[in-house]
DNA sequence: GTCTATATTAGGATAGAC
DNA sequence: GTCTATCCTAATATAGAC
């Protein structure tokens, strides 16, 4: 906890340490996705974390006091860089908005593993990201479920599409693929998504 | 490696050590699943799985010389353990055949977890199990495609099935629906697969 | 085959100087 | 904020007695 400053003490100003204080937090949250991402979050070390940026174990402690905030803090941040692009969704349809996703996310292998390994790690209730990873999938779920009523009312999806389920089916399918596809880059997972969302979609 | 009996000495009759010996590694098997569903292969340690079976660390190593030994055996035998269930494919269809399975396969948890744990971390081509789950996708895909052929011939299937890809993405729904299951055993998982079944299979 | 004991390496975390 | 140095625990693996 910070001390509280006497009333007629000056106050500090130091916006600069505070901006350099967030950078090297992105950069730890980075070389951590990296490293959680080969290794898994069990098996990879704040030590190979902190080597990764030249930086002494210590000093990534000093950001992140516990392993467990670190996870926290580079599962923020695969979210947010991980932008779901809803915008396409409304004017294009669903089925477009989730190849242009998959599109996307094939240059970013890393972080994909990443969300693969830790979200299997995470279905033990004790893991410290596990209600993460199951509201993450109720949100994904009920996200599509939402962009497919848009699409169903608009005549792009069928009616027979019940929505919250064919939510739950397209990110399972999406799972699946990329771990597929995580295994052997050879599928063809843009390929694989588009048949499955026309079947799905009907 | 054993030595060489002269030509001369009694050959040594021993049946008995070599059936205990198959009963230990079996043991250590299925202690090594517990543990490596619970924490992963990485997370997972050898520790864990002598203590589980009130067995000294050396004795594992015995049986074992190298973690990566006891983790293939440990997939060898999941495979077994998780028997597919294909006479019943021939007589009630595919989709029977993966229903039947899914319920079997609720039964059997921390397998799916090891399975899904290490499918993940197996995607690195360093991982000692990369291969073997490359292959074992291969196999699940052509093997279910053989299957939809049959089935396809009889007019179970639709005849736009392409069985090669829906091979694919059947295997795809299957551990992607499995994962959240696993995080979340309140998902009615037989119901999804189900839904996703009507759905490919049209 | 199994054990105790030990080697060696590495893990997360803390103390205290600068 | 960052460092060196250290603590304590646990990892895989090996040596050698029984």
């Amino acid at each position: 906890m910070t001390t509280t400053m006497p009333p007629s003490a000056q106050p500090p100003i130091r916006r600069g340490p505070y901006a350099k204080t967030a950078q090297r937090r992105q950069e730890i949250v980075e070389a951590a996705t990296n490293v959680f991402a080969s290794r898994g979050y069990h098996g990879g070390s704040l030590r190979d974390i902190a080597r990764q940026i030249g930086l002494s174990l210590t000093s990534v402690v000093h950001h992140f006091p516990a392993k467990s905030d670190l996870l926290e803090a580079v599962l923020e941040n695969a979210d947010q860089t991980g932008g779901w692009t809803l915008g396409l969704a409304r004017t294009e349809g669903v089925k477009v908005a989730i190849l242009a996703q998959v599109d996307f996310n094939l240059e970013r292998k890393e972080l994909l593993r990443l969300l693969a390994i830790v979200s299997s790690e995470a279905s033990d209730p004790a893991h410290p990201a596990h209600q993460w990873f199951v509201d993450r999938y109720d949100n994904l779920a009920s996200g599509l479920a939402k962009l497919l009523e848009y699409d169903i009312e608009r005549g792009r999806v069928s009616a027979d599409v019940d929505p919250e389920l064919t939510g739950r089916l397209l990110a399972a399918m999406w799972d699946g693929l990329q771990l597929q596809w995580l295994l052997d880059p050879t599928q063809d997972m843009h390929g694989q998504m588009d048949a499955a969302l026309n079947r799905l979609l009907q």
